[in-house]
RNA sequence: GCUCCUGUCGUCUAGUCCGGCCAAGGACACGGGGCUUUCAACCCCGGAACUCGGGUUCAAAUCCCGGCGGGAGCACCA
């Protein structure tokens, strides 16, 4: 038999060696099995020989390995060094990136309030995206509700210095409240080509027809019809009167999915553009339209927002447009008493805390007055990736990150 | 209810796409020891997990089917 043992089989049976003596050394027995695996993931041409072959080989330099001592095991094994495991710097790859790729990201706040942890993990991401593969980063912020999401003319600033401060940077800065006109453009557009149209059925016939699936007489109106429509819209119609809607599938599974509205009338004077516009779009609308004209490819959000692709294909389709890449995140809490933006608000109005940059706030002006590092804050957020599950944040842990950092760069230095 | 997503140590996670270098790695927390006048920090050591049940395979955390748990969306909000 020995004759006729070939090459490869000398190779396998000197490498089941070198497994089963780590494998003794680790564990006080070799196991067969485990030392099978190995060589199957380090011998391309173990497959060749085949299982029974292999086995055989195997149980018989494991049995071996097993009579020697434990003194014996240790000697024999020195001889061989065994690579430690790999950690994974950083952030993953993208799976869709080469070599060459760009990304460009965008981080688009509601300036409603301050930066909480949970925000900040999304720009930081977003940031560290564009760095890692060198793109732009932009901020754009989303006040298209002077209504119901009110915008504070303190947080737009407020928010850029906070983002500052974490040490994102900011390749522009983009509100949609100055971007109307390109809205109207493209809802024209839309409207000509008969892609969308305006709807005046009331706000309850609509629900009842997306949720039976049912077309309105909207629906079929010509170009001509709905361009005069979209005139009107501009003063004629009363708030609530008309909408444009995008044209997509009224027997989708998803009711909201079924012909979405693309803009509608709100006259409230907005903090900033004032009673200039009345026309104003809704998030799906004007996401598309930024996020291609601003040429971002790589859309980084929460993953609450993972069900608006659906909608916004359409909205690609219709304008020949390509969908950008998407990471849906799982949120950051800050605390299970305190997950939510409007926790926070809460707090303060209760006076449990003094305002969004108490110390003990969990936002980014909080952990500012806390002696947080931004570096610190930067590292938890990439230590905790860019899974989907929502987690807490583990103040134990960004406060270890922040020791070392301070340590290292000798702010606490005596 | 419908549509979609998700489930790994106490916690946050790596690994899952493409089965085998995983009897599952790291960090924080915890326990023990060291150092220090004490505490903290720091160093060393240790315990600790693949949601469950089937299937495929020589081999499953990884692939397939089902159950259970968690989450999101179902707005003229973003």
């Amino acid at each position: 038999m020995a004759l006729n043992m070939s090459e490869a089989e000398d190779k396998i049976a000197e490498a089941a060696k070198k497994f089963a003596l780590k494998n003794a050394r680790d564990y006080g027995t070799a196991q067969a099995s485990i030392v099978i695996n190995k060589i199957f993931a380090e011998i391309p041409d173990a497959k060749k020989l085949g299982f029974k072959a292999l086995k055989a080989i195997v149980d018989r330099v494991v049995g071996e390995v097993n009579s020697l001592s434990k003194e014996e095991i240790e000697a024999e094994a020195g001889k061989y060094v065994f690579p430690e495991k790999e950690q994974r710097e950083g952030l993953p790859d993208l799976p869709w990136a080469d070599a060459g790729t760009s990304a460009n990201t965008r981080f688009a706040p509601n300036p409603s309030g301050y930066l909480t942890i949970g925000h900040s993990k999304i720009a930081i991401l977003c940031d560290e995206y564009s760095k890692k593969y060198p793109g732009k980063f932009f901020v754009r912020f989303e006040d298209t509700d002077p209504k119901t999401k009110e915008p504070k003319i303190e947080a737009y600033k407020a928010i850029v210095d906070d983002l500052e401060w974490l040490g994102c940077k900011i390749a522009g800065i983009f509100k949609q409240s100055d971007r109307l006109e390109i809205y109207y453009k493209y809802a024209k557009q839309l409207l000509e080509s008969g892609k969308a149209y305006v709807c005046t059925c009331t706000r309850e016939e609509m629900q009842r027809n997306r949720k039976e699936g049912i077309s309105c007489a909207c629906r079929s109106a010509s170009a001509e019809e709905n361009l005069s429509r979209w005139e009107k819209m501009q003063s004629v119609f009363k708030e609530g009167e008309a909408v444009v809607r995008m044209k997509t599938d009224m027997q989708h599974p998803n009711p909201s999915v079924r012909d979405w509205l693309m803009l509608r009338i709100i006259d409230k004077s907005h903090p900033l553009t004032g009673n200039k516009y009345r026309i104003w779009p809704l998030y799906n609308f004007s996401v598309v339209i930024d996020d291609h004209d601003m040429g971002i490819n790589l859309v980084i959000r929460g993953k609450e927002h993972e069900m608006n692709s659906t909608k916004q294909k359409y909205l690609y389709d219709a304008l020949g447009w390509e969908q950008p890449h998407t990471l849906d995140i799982g949120i950051l809490k800050p605390s299970k008493d305190i997950s939510h933006k409007s926790d926070i608000k809460k707090a303060i109005q209760e006076g449990r805390l003094t305002g969004w940059d108490d110390p003990r706030a969990p936002t980014v002006a909080g952990f500012r007055k806390r002696g947080i590092l931004p570096g610190a804050i930067r590292e938890y957020v990439i230590s905790s990736g860019i899974g989907k599950n929502d987690s807490y944040l583990d103040i134990k842990k960004l406060e270890a990150i922040n020791r070392k950092l301070r340590a290292d760069a000798g702010v606490d230095a005596k």
